[in-house]
DNA sequence: ACAATAATCCTTAACGTTTAAGTTCAACTG
DNA sequence: CAGTTGAACTTAAACGTTAAGGATTATTGT
């Protein structure tokens, strides 16, 4: 009941603390009778090992990866690409022996939860500037992901490339005229349509790539897709994409391509599509981009570039705990042709 | 760049350790100017703060409160029901300022991650029951979500109610030959059918309540349902339920009615459904439970039942940060009948 | 002017470990 | 048999905090 220590077992043992501690980490440094001795006797005063509190304050260790989410958790767990990455890193580090732990961007100051981790993964580029600058600080070694941040490696696809690929692709499988359903292209939490070009350029770098890329595709092929053709969707969800697809496909004339840029969106598109009585793809092709599972599930199923998010974590966790924190990693996609395009 | 303490702030600032402690805990305790003047030099050499871990040690609070996933990680945050619960908890905790560790069920022994809450939110039934021993062991505060163990205190649903209300329902709608879709009845990783009643007893709790409502449902009604139109599920995705669906659907005769333990089954089951052909819902009916998001949003919409994860989330965390750790709350939940049956 | 009170800062002892550096003593070497 | 080795254990000093209680001044009331 009262807690247990190395200290109070010792007393009762009759040994010293360090000699109670070795029979837990050094087996090499007591006699075998007298270590299970101790074990055994611990064992039955219910005592779970040495405080990891006050171990990590010792050794300066805790076994601990964090993984900095630059959204909320709750919004965070629930994306389906953030959830992939995480399973990713997960799974490495579980082989590991190595704890995980998910920071979201709290303003807490003194943290246990932010002081304690041995490394730390950032994903996407956190609001949250003072607990980068705080986790920076710190000079634990970390890997970034979806992001670049000066001095620090990191784990990236070729967003820009990508997004030129499926865009060339959709644009030659569809004439007529084309909206860009976008991600937090500007800083309103509201689904807007951009007035210009110029406005998208301070914000989230993937989703600027990605724009890029589909703005290049579209002036390779002669195909005009103006500012107010392009929908600035505020958060990765079924709601906003509906409100956007909604009001890009009630325009007259209405588009017959849809550049998305995430599969949610494109699925959220194809909902109000279907209530809109459209029929995919003949009146109206889209394209996604992640390669989440819905997509491939959806009914036609996607076309999407497949980003191999569990892969992206795997790499940032096995670079991370390999120490390996200097280079910057470009994974490869794949174009995944399906019906909807 | 070298860590900076409270200690190497102390000296250099020709002060007592407590007073730069005491400059970031106790205002009160030293003058405003002082204080004024140790924050910003301390904020001029990087120092964060003090060192959460021997802080953590020293008072004995960590300011965390973990909760313990029965599943892998990789696996609990993917399934809707389990990310709908911690995005309730994360809800809570945040406004609290309380951070949030989420623990699978890993086999480390000292790890600090297990140590360092300051509370446990329990949930589904940990398959690794050394990991729970431990944790029970530590005397610290804790509430269960989705299971009963002894003495401590719960948050759960009336899974046999719901599962016969809707069960009753759906046999109302539709005669003819009924399958269930069960989740982890057996012990079996592959999908398989009961052999006899007896069989599921030993396993995991809701899942038999569920079930038990079903066959009470049936009884009821006067209808047949016996053990070889019980599936057994072994992970709750689409994968494994549509498995069981397709062996299901292809008897002769066919079932005319799904009850599904899960909505994700139910999906699968969908799909299923359609590749074969079948038209829901004049061939096939189907209900589901849970009542998540996407339920809602398939096409047809499912009947189901809502369990309000979120809700049991932040119950279950209100309860534990206000130590309020012996109740058994039972939530309400709701039937959605839409139009799958 | 003098005790009492208040404000401000310091001393010291924990919190529960780990680990380098002893100490003891039995066993082995040549 | 002196000298060396090695196994088995102990001592003691950290790790970086917090918090109770002291010490030193400045402020107040009478």
């Amino acid at each position: 009941m009262a807690n247990v220590t190395l200290k109070s077992l010792a007393k009762h043992l009759g040994v010293s603390i360090a000699t109670v501690s070795n029979a837990f980490n050094r087996p090499d440094q007591l006699s075998a009778d007298l270590r299970r001795h101790i074990l055994k006797e611990s064992e039955k005063l219910g005592f779970t090992g040495p405080n990891a509190t006050a171990r990590s304050l010792r050794t300066g260790r805790s076994d601990m990866i964090a993984i900095l989410l630059s959204d909320t958790l709750e919004y965070s767990i629930s994306d389906p690409v953030a959830n992939q990455l995480i399973k990713g890193i997960a799974e490495v580090l579980q082989q590991q022996g190595k704890d995980m732990l998910l920071l979201s961007g709290s303003k807490a100051v003194h943290s246990t939860a932010e002081a304690l981790p041995d490394g730390f993964i950032i994903y996407g580029s956190p609001k949250n500037h003072e607990q980068l600058e705080r986790v920076i600080q710190s000079g634990k070694p970390m890997i970034s992901v979806d992001c670049n941040l000066a001095g620090i490696g990191s784990v990236n696809i070729d967003n820009y490339r990508y997004a030129y690929d499926i865009a060339r692709y959709a644009l030659q499988q569809q004439a007529g005229k084309v909206a860009v359903l976008g991600l937090r292209l500007l800083d309103s939490n509201r689904v807007c349509r951009m007035q210009s070009h110029e406005l998208y350029d301070q914000n989230e770098a993937i989703s600027r790539r990605r724009l890029d890329g589909y703005l290049a595709a579209a002036a390779d092929l002669n195909r005009e897709l103006s500012a107010e053709q392009i929908w600035h969707i505020p958060v990765n969800n079924h709601h906003y994409a509906e409100i956007a697809a909604r009001e890009a496909l009630t325009q007259h004339p209405r588009p017959t391509l849809l550049l998305c840029m995430s599969d949610r969106i494109a699925l959220g598109a194809m909902s109000v599509a279907r209530q809109l009585g459209l029929k995919i793809p003949e009146d109206l092709k889209l394209v996604g981009f992640d390669g989440i599972e819905e997509a491939e599930r959806a009914y036609p199923a996607l076309t999407t570039v497949a980003q191999h998010s569990d892969e992206k974590g795997r790499t940032a966790a096995r670079m991370l705990l390999a120490g390996d924190v200097q280079q910057d990693i470009l994974l490869e996609c794949e174009l995944r042709l399906r019906t909807s395009c």
